[in-house]
DNA sequence: ACCTCAAATCGAATATCTTCAATATAAATA
DNA sequence: TATTTATATTGAAGATATTCGATTTGAGGT
């Protein structure tokens, strides 16, 4: 498996995780800082802060600090970079009938 | 948690994974016998399987019996709905500055 | 009916992910 | 400087995913 899908899937993590999705729901009316989502959200602190990596580093969320909170918001860029990925993984190159690799072993 | 996010969830399983990412690839270039998938990815059968229902529950593939053979393609329809499903999730529903719960304790 | 081959399912081993409690860090405040 | 507060990190437990080998199922062919 090379680099390049490593990278791609950890996009799509962002995604996979219903704890996540909710934060994502929840990030969709504006910026919020962590302490907010943690009390929207059923799930100890430690835990919370785990999610807030995992979506920062799939490029979706920006993470913004200010003193002592650290404010969330979703990243237009890495929604738009997420959106052509999912674009060019599921692009059909040729939609030839007579694609050689379709027929197999008969 | 709710269904919802859930079944949400569940589309971008087909992304999350290299295994898939790469039988995906190679879904691009048209349908493909689940014997070629076996042939061009290095993992054993029942694996392949296992995959192939992860894909195929996700929507993104569709599968296709045909006599001893099950041929796999990009399901259009399924792409549209996780392209549009992304776009939801990432949608910023209003922008403006004075959002309160955007400020926290302060 | 028997055999062959493609694919699915089962069961177990391993790896990865999620979660929490405890602790560490870093900023603001007394 | 000591204390409080917000967040990150660590370490460990439990849950979920991935993988494989073995077996089963199902469609053809002999």
């Amino acid at each position: 498996m090379d680099k390049c899908h490593l990278d791609n899937a950890k996009v799509f993590k962002a995604f996979c995780d219903e704890t996540r999705l909710r934060v994502l729901e929840l990030l969709r009316s504006g910026e919020k800082c962590a302490c907010v989502l943690l009390e929207k959200v059923e799930i100890g602190q430690s835990t919370l802060s785990h999610h807030m990596k995992v979506l920062v580093d799939s490029g979706v969320i920006s993470a913004r600090k200010q003193g002592k909170w650290t404010y969330y918001s979703i990243s237009a860029d890495g929604s738009k970079n997420a959106a052509r990925l999912l674009q060019e993984l599921t692009a059909v190159t040729i939609a030839s009938d007579n694609d050689e690799n379709a027929r197999c072993c008969e």
